[in-house]
DNA sequence: GTCAATTAGTTGCAGATGAAACCAATGTCA
DNA sequence: TGACATTGGTTTCATCTGCAACTAATTGAC
């Protein structure tokens, strides 16, 4: 990191743009690496992908959902709610089961494997989030957690959202 | 939303696994809103994407720098830095110049048209941020950004990082 | 009851992305 | 000096993603 600096364009303005501290940016960043390393953990270990991973946590958390539920709980698109379920569909994680009273949509459960499979995992992902936040007071996560609410809700709505979409 | 609860899988353990208030999804989740709020308000207005901008935003706070420098600066993989450069070199925003004193590296430098580019957006980004934040208090700020910081640099390291990659 | 509008879910397609291969230039170490 | 490793940057390729179009089923208006 050599930054050779020449003409520094900015700092006319009373507020300079620097984006090492510019939020959207630095959310992103955090939000991308809470990604990767997650994902790594559970794609090395189990073959599952971020998708993949949140259908089996809200099945394992609510037991029974159509692909609209999920999309709805997980903030997933609805191509990938639908891909994701197709994939674990054929690997024997999820069954799917037509609802009767409304043959659009499917009922979407944990197999038995996929339950052992969400046994697994869960303990592990709430491992990962006790060392990420190791040393942190109750206290200041508590406020983090606090703004964290505020900014999600309002950058739901702040450029005029559709709704779902999600990395 | 519907959640059509039948077998609650989870909540065997003392602390059971709730997605929504999982850490890292909730980081992916804003910092997801934050790159599609902000991509849309110059997406569309100027015709720049989320790579784009970042370069840009260097080079406007930097002056000139090399691919790598941008990098490493923007935390974006060396492809998609190719990339953006590339496409902001042939609509005229930035301008190479190779390094004689090292004929592998290029010098990368906002064009007048790119400065014209930066000035306009670096201000909506600072107003977005703004808006953004508005309403929370600045002690409240301190202690999400300072507790960002440690979850941001924990994370480059928890799981093995290798360095750059982005979304 | 019938036809238009809506909804759940899948698929085709085009664009974005990153790993890996690659090229050219530089550094290193004997 | 000469091999070999390393680095900056581009390109290829396989994958992922979301939009749009589509099918099938349901709802609503009349």
């Amino acid at each position: 990191m050599k930054p050779m600096s020449t003409k520094p364009a900015a700092a006319e303005s009373d507020q300079a743009l620097r984006l090492e501290q510019f939020l959207p940016y630095r959310l992103n960043v955090v939000g991308f690496l809470a990604s990767r390393a997650l994902g790594r953990i559970y794609g090395a270990r189990f073959g599952i992908d971020i998708p993949q991973w949140r259908v089996i946590a809200q099945l394992g958390e609510f037991g029974r959902l159509t692909s609209r539920d999920i999309g709805e709980l997980a903030q997933m698109h609805k191509t990938k709610v639908s891909r994701a379920v197709g994939e674990l569909s054929t690997r024997g994680f999820v069954s799917r089961a037509a609802n009767r009273a409304d043959r659009r949509e499917t009922f979407i459960a944990l197999t038995p494997a996929g339950t052992r499979l969400y046994a697994q995992i869960a303990p592990l992902a709430l491992a990962f989030q006790q060392r990420w936040i190791a040393g942190i007071s109750g206290e200041e996560m508590r406020v983090f957690e606090r703004v964290l609410s505020v900014l999600t809700e309002r950058g739901r709505h702040l450029a005029g959202g559709s709704g779902d979409g999600q990395s």
